[in-house]
RNA sequence: UGUCCUAUAGUAUAAUGGUAGUACAUCUGAUUUUGGUUCAGACUGUCUAGGUUCGAAUCCUGGUAGGACAACCA
């Protein structure tokens, strides 16, 4: 019940609002993507945050499609969008569509015409670009500015009669060809484009650039709030300019800064070249910031909801290191993941001593830090397989493992002391031979030996074989799209490593897609979607905290 | 060399004219049958120069730096 954060901005903003009584103290959002592409953990941020503020001031928020391009939109991206956004624990109040107001839109544009504040061009896109001026000169505008409003009209309706060519003709608003803000020069309001649309098939060969059409969408669902990202605060005055002359709904447009994150990139036209050109397997492959895979990778909605709020919300732009969304599903994950043992570059460890034909059953806690999670047990005998790193011929110092004559504790089981080991002819260990101390059984220790290491292990006859799949950063440099030439010259070739054979406890068998473990000392993983009945596959979510990993780089 | 936005530790984010705080990261140490967790501690900051004020991260002015804007994309 402490709710001791302070207000972001636009909290604050809203908060302002309500005292003030503006709009009567209500308070609607719209969560607007366009269905070209999939979410990625920044429009996570802004769905934290539009959804955030209704919740948080009861309010409502609309999801609405931003459909005025029907060239590069498709329903499999609605399909996932929406999918996307429930999952993060988001409901929309309704599910709405731009393309649900071409009709009134067009109507706009009709009554601004008649008001002389919009015409026909039917100059090129240079053309336009070029009587546009630059920033530092004004505009000079083309011939066909000063049309009628009758000729307007009859040429708008022919546009959308379908009577032109895709591009021969454009509707601008006539706006301050002066204006030192570009947008205002006389911007284009309606293009066409014969094209199939998602939802209005072929009823229209015209539609709205987003500068006439999300404002207005948001007028006319009587959105409180229009949040969105800094790149449009030069579209503001545009926004408010159509609003103020066709006389709707007031509708208020803020932004705040995008999300960029260390290690990876965040525009849906680079994520997408990823999977086009199979760098990826997909949209939804486990090393791209995509929702859809964040969730394959093992992120849980929680998770992603505890780092948008941790990031906060401002108008600079921002760099977040990718170590604190890491923080965060680790935070989690600790206190929910059932701990399991799985070797996943194994080496046989015999225990000499051991009577061969004995298998003991361990107990082990599912999860020290879960006083409700209870126990299993184990298999235990005299043949194991233990990570090869864990066995050092000539252990340093600090070493706290297995070596010759090195004593270790193997996790809910014996302390072992390392006597020896078999190489092959390239120089590997084959296998290492150790002898146990019978009166050191985890709960009934009775030795008195003070060992400093733990190691993970699972009975070589019992163990399950897997697939692991270890997951590494996309990218080698922390921000790959202000880097020299092509971002993906950036990519990190080692990014995934895939394990065919590790060897788990038997009881992983059983595990189901999206299943969470914690493989003691190597981090949480999850269950694959590949997975088989033949065959198990985890994802490494992320690793555990690693400060031997730390300690060993320094030599 | 136009207009707009921004500037607080390595990275983010508070302090709303009154003790510059928090998180992540980094580094110590303690605890630990996970080199995990937990706990204790350390480190590092108001872009700059003036001004207003008893008092400025905060207000004003001038610099500087970074970003956005000239798509028939959103």
């Amino acid at each position: 019940m402490s709710e001791e954060r302070t207000l972001n901005f636009l909290e604050q903003i809203v908060e302002e609002d309500i005292a003030n009584g503006v709009n009567g103290g209500r308070v609607l959002t719209r969560f607007p993507p366009e269905p070209n592409g999939y979410l990625h953990i920044g429009h996570a941020k802004s769905i934290c945050l539009n959804f955030g503020l209704a919740q948080k001031y009861n309010g409502k928020t609309n999801l609405r499609f931003d459909d005025t391009n029907p060239v590069t939109e498709d329903t499999e991206y609605v399909d996932s969008i929406k999918a996307d956004i429930q999952w993060l624990g988001f409901n929309w109040a309704q599910e709405l569509y731009a393309s649900d107001y071409f009709e009134q839109i067009y109507n706009f544009a009709v009554q601004l015409i008649k008001k002389g504040l919009a015409y026909v061009d039917d100059s090129t896109a240079e053309e336009i670009a070029i009587s546009k001026g630059t920033p530092t000169e004004p505009g000079k505008g083309t011939p066909y500015r000063n049309r009628s409003v009758a000729e307007n009209l009859d040429l708008f309706e022919r546009m959308r009669k379908g009577e032109f060519k895709d591009g021969e003709k454009v509707l601008r608003a006539k706006g301050d060809l002066a204006s030192p803000n570009m947008h205002m020069r006389d911007p284009i309001m309606y293009r066409i484009k014969h094209a199939h649309h998602h939802r209005t098939g072929d009823n229209w060969c015209i539609y709205p650039m987003y500068d006439f059409a999300h404002g207005q969408s948001d007028s006319i669902e009587n959105i409180t709030h229009s949040v969105c990202t800094l790149e449009f605060i030069p579209h503001r005055p545009l926004y408010n300019w159509f609003i103020e002359q066709l006389g709707i709904f007031p509708s208020h447009q803020y932004e705040f800064a995008r999300l960029n994150l260390t290690y990876t990139v965040m525009s849906k036209r680079k994520l997408l070249q990823l999977v086009n050109e199979k760098h990826v397997t997909g949209w939804d492959d486990p090393r791209m910031p995509t929702i859809s895979g964040l969730r394959r990778r093992g992120y849980t909605p929680a998770s992603i909801r505890a780092f948008c709020e941790r990031i906060g919300v401002q108008k600079r732009d921002n760099m977040i290191d990718v170590s604190l969304l890491e923080f965060c599903i680790r935070e989690e994950l600790n206190k929910t993941a059932n701990r399991v043992m799985a070797v996943l570059d194994p080496v046989k460890l015999v225990i000499t001593n051991y009577p061969a034909d004995q298998v003991e059953e361990m107990t082990a806690e599912n999860n020290p830090e879960d006083p409700n999670s209870g126990t299993r047990t184990l298999p235990f005998s005299n043949t194991l397989y233990i990570e090869r790193e864990d066995f050092m011929e000539e252990p340093p110092k600090k070493f706290f493992r297995l070596g010759p004559g090195l004593v270790v504790r193997l996790k809910n089981a014996y302390i072992i002391k390392g006597e020896g080991f078999e190489k092959d002819a390239d120089g590997n260990i084959t296998t290492i031979y150790a002898t146990y101390f019978p009166e050191s059984k985890s709960g009934g220790d009775t030795t008195g030996l003070n060992v400093k290491g733990t190691i993970h292990w699972v009975s070589a006859a019992h163990a399950a074989t897997v697939e692991v799949r270890l997951y590494d950063r996309l990218f080698k440099v922390e921000d790959p799209g202000s880097e020299e030439g092509d971002f993906k010259s950036y990519i990190n070739p080692d990014s995934l490593q895939v394990i065919s054979n590790a060897y788990v406890e038997p009881s992983l068998l059983k595990a189901k897609p999206g299943e969470r473990f914690q493989f003691l000392r190597k981090g949480y993983f999850c269950v694959d979607t590949d997975s088989t009945a033949e065959k198990v596959v985890f994802n490494r979510t992320v690793t555990l905290k690693d400060t031997w990993a730390k300690e060993a780089k320094k030599g």
